[in-house]
DNA sequence: GACTCAAAGGATTTAATTGTCCGCTGAGGT
DNA sequence: ACCTCAGCGGACAATTAAATCCTTTGAGTC
């Protein structure tokens, strides 16, 4: 429901989020959140792209969170990792191209309550809320 | 959260389910659900072995639902094709190795209830409510 | 300006899932 | 007996996610 990709990103942005604005060199985020090193630089680029984390090259660069980035809800996360619509209504337990109330599959109604909630979920969790305490 | 396979699964215990104990061969089968028809006889095979489904070779020959396996819930199919432990409650959003109510990561309890819906979706949808009306 | 630090980006590898292909086996019918 | 039908099994190809490697670019210190 969750690729590992986006798991690694709400750890690395918790990690952020509990350390204010200050820059973190990718190796440092690696050793403390566990996360391929190589593999987080990507990821953490990613989400630069998206607008949610700031960087800055060089001697005493690193990788921080952009202001304001703590209160955008984690769909946000989501979505730039794993693409718009990621967990998409339309996503079906039976794998049908068209399940809605109208033509619903065996299924539809007590999957579109987990769905629902997932979303829900990523919808009231903000970044701020993965900092550690 | 479910894997392809499992919808395929999920479809074709319907089908038969709908289709009493008759024996129905896997070409059919993978005509009237759409699953590749290769592939369909694989998954059909692994729901064999799992004791859900028994088959016949040879003229007349097909594949039909086991006496008994309407009433049992299609948690076993998710178990059966992603084998023991799918979704299990070790499952962290964080990707924490160990991650408990003693030990939470920020998103335990939120996703916790995901999970658990999900698991409880799973153990009270039976086979035979996969059956189209 | 030369050197070092660290992010940016591209190419490649690995692993798992999904899907395909082909030959074998067993159960009928004729 | 022989032929056909249809499940069985193993090997293989395609796709995607995850992870690694290497080179380039930019920023700072001396």
């Amino acid at each position: 429901m969750m690729s590992q990709t986006s798991r690694y990103a709400f750890h690395v942005l918790g990690f952020l989020a509990s350390h204010g604005g200050r820059l973190i060199p990718g190796d440092e985020l690696a050793a403390a959140t566990g996360i391929p090193a190589n593999y987080l630089v990507k990821i953490l680029n990613q989400l630069r792209k998206g607008g949610l984390v700031e960087s800055r090259k060089g001697w005493g660069g690193g990788f921080a969170l952009k202001p304001g980035a703590e209160d955008r809800p984690i769909l946000d996360v989501v979505e730039i990792i794993e693409g718009q619509g990621a967990g998409a209504k339309d996503d079906c337990a039976f794998g049908r191209p068209a399940c809605d109330a109208g033509n619903p599959c065996p299924m539809h109604e007590g999957w579109a309550e987990i769905r629902d909630g997932y979303h829900t979920l990523l919808s009231r969790t903000l970044v701020r809320d993965l900092a550690s305490p």
